[in-house]
Formats: structure tokens, sequence, C-alpha cells
DNA sequence: TATTGTTATACTCTATAACTATA
DNA sequence: TATAGTTATAGAGTATAACAATA
């Protein structure tokens, strides 16, 4: 695929005697060609993912919930007890990076921490009452937010869409 | 959407007379159930963007191009004469996050950047023979991840996937 | 010996405000 | 007055190495 994108603006740059004009030096581009990057898959993802997150973003600031916070909630919301091993695994976190938030979410009374049953070095993580009842309210809005983003979908073709991701993640 | 994973490791806990047993105050997970996140199209973009990006970060290194050096590089390869703004426009970017990274390519060798013809302000961006060569073999080596990344989609289901991401985004 | 959770830390990415030169 | 490019800087996000407690 060569460059697909031949209309320039020119200058009439009227050289002083050439019987076969020479091409311009600098030229300037009328329309940005972004058509090679929209056959990659991993470019047409990440741009998909940012447009929907930074709407999220403004959504869930009323819950102060970001991206990462909210799934972390909504796993522990679904799986009182779950470790924060687990959450690593499922989400794709690194520990270090969980444990900031974990605290955080603590100290804001979403979650508390109780021994693991059967493991002494694990720790389960459990939503409060708070906790559930904020979730409850956020993936409400998650989920309204979703039929809003996805207007110009079909209901088929979001399910096709979320088919097709999982296929490239899971 | 209630919880959805019924099923917990439970220690025996045999508690001393009570006709009603009561249930464990603390409980383990087993199986890590997120299906509730995987109905949300920016988790599963997110997760989906993110695997790619894994991919593509390990290929391009060969070429020391990171996802938006590419990106930026490959818009300015078919883009001959783009300006910064144009860029930013284009690929969703922040002209001050591009400065260090255009002289970071300019530095490099793989663009120069040439007065705008008919705008004194502006700057148009070229690729160099040596920036236009090693883009020619970064788009082919990235054409052909993308085809291993999809190997587990057919030709129409990739095409439906980039067809219905930029239904998102554009 | 392997694993859970943690600390410290570094690096990258992204965002905001303010300045200059030109239109 | 508005725009293109730049500078400085702050904040968020992500990464690795190493440690204590427990399996």
């Amino acid at each position: 695929m060569a460059n697909a994108n031949p209309s320039r603006t020119q200058r009439p740059s009227r050289r002083a005697s050439s019987s076969a004009p020479s091409l311009p030096v600098v030229s300037a581009v009328e329309q940005v060609d972004t058509s090679y990057l929209q056959t990659l898959l991993g470019y047409n993802a990440r741009r998909a993912a940012l447009t929907i997150i930074e709407g999220f973003l403004e959504r869930m600031a009323e819950f102060g919930l970001r991206p990462v916070d909210f799934s972390v909630m909504s796993v522990i919301q679904h799986n009182p007890g779950v470790t924060s091993r687990q959450l690593c695994a499922a989400l794709n976190l690194l520990p270090p990076n969980l444990v900031g938030l974990i605290q955080s979410l603590e100290t804001r009374g979403l979650i508390h921490r109780l021994p693991h049953p059967t493991d002494g070095r694990a720790v389960g993580l459990h939503p409060t009452p708070e906790g559930a009842a904020l979730m409850q309210k956020a993936e409400q809005a998650a989920t309204d937010l979703e039929e809003a983003r996805s207007a110009r979908l079909t209901a088929a073709q979001r399910k096709t869409l979320l088919e097709l991701l999982q296929k490239i993640y899971l």
C-alpha cells in the first residue's frame, strides 16, 4: 500500500525557465490519511478503548472510581473473599500496583480484609455494605453508559464486538 | 445481575449446637467470575488492546518504535509534509507530548523538518530515505503480526471487528 | 523451595499552564 | 485575537527487584 493521499496544496511556484517543471521540494497536506493504521487491530482497539474510557472517567467521577478501581471493586462485589493474587490474575494487574489501590478502597470503607479460611498468607477481600451499595449504583451507571456509547451499534453488532474482542485477549 | 459465582470452598466449620447452621463469616473463592465486566465494551476493548500492544512492543523493538512512534511515523510516511498539529488531531495526541517524540525521530535521522509552504508558524514533517525504508519494513512486520494475532479470527471476522471498532471512535 | 503480600523505586505515559512567533 | 509549536512540570499508570511471613 503506497501513499494513498495525492491531494496536496501546492503553491503555484512559477519557476524561472524550466521546460520540465520540477516538483516543489515542500508540500502541504490537506487531509491526513490514516487508512493504513486503520487496517491494524491494535490501533483500532486502542483508539476505541481510549474513547470509551474517556466517557467512563467522566461518568464514574461521581463514584470516585477510575477504570481499574471499578474493575477491582466489581470483581470483589461478585466474588467476596477473592484474594489479591486472584485479582491480579483475573484483571492482568501487577501485585505491587494493587497494594495502594486496595488500601485506598479499605480506607474509604468500601471493602474490608478478612483472613483467608485456609491460607494464612492470603487475605480475603469483601465488600462492605457501603461498598456493595456503591457498586450496585456504579454498575448500573456503567451499563447505562454502555448503551449510550454503543448507540451506533445494533444489539447484535454489540454482542458480536464483545465476542470478537474476547477472542483476542482470552 | 447478582453474584453468579456460588461455588466457594467452605471449611466444614462444625459449629457447636446450632439447629440452623449459620453461614461461615469468611469464605474463599475457587474460580474468579468476571462475567459482569465481560459485558462492558470498555473493559473488553482495553484488555484486547493491551494484549495486542504487548506483542507489538516485542516485535517493534527491533525497529526502536513504540506504538505511538510507529503511528506517528506511519502518518508521516503516508502524508509527507504533515504538521504536528495535524498529527495531534489525527492520532488524538497532545502537542506537548509530540515535541520530544518528533525531536527523537529527527535525531535518529528518520524524519526532517521543512518549512511549511504557506504557513510560517507551521513545520512540515517529511520522512528521510532512511525513515521511509525503516517504515516499509516496520509496516510489513506490523501487518504480519496482525495475521498472527488474529489467527483465531476468520478474515471476515477480522474485517467486522475493525469496522465495529471504528464505529466506536470515529 | 514456592507463594502471598508488601515496600521502595524507576520509568513511561498523559495532562495542564504558560510562553513565542506568526496568521 | 487566534493558532502552531514549544517549555516546564505535575500526575497517573506501569514496571522490576527485593523482602517477610506462610505453605
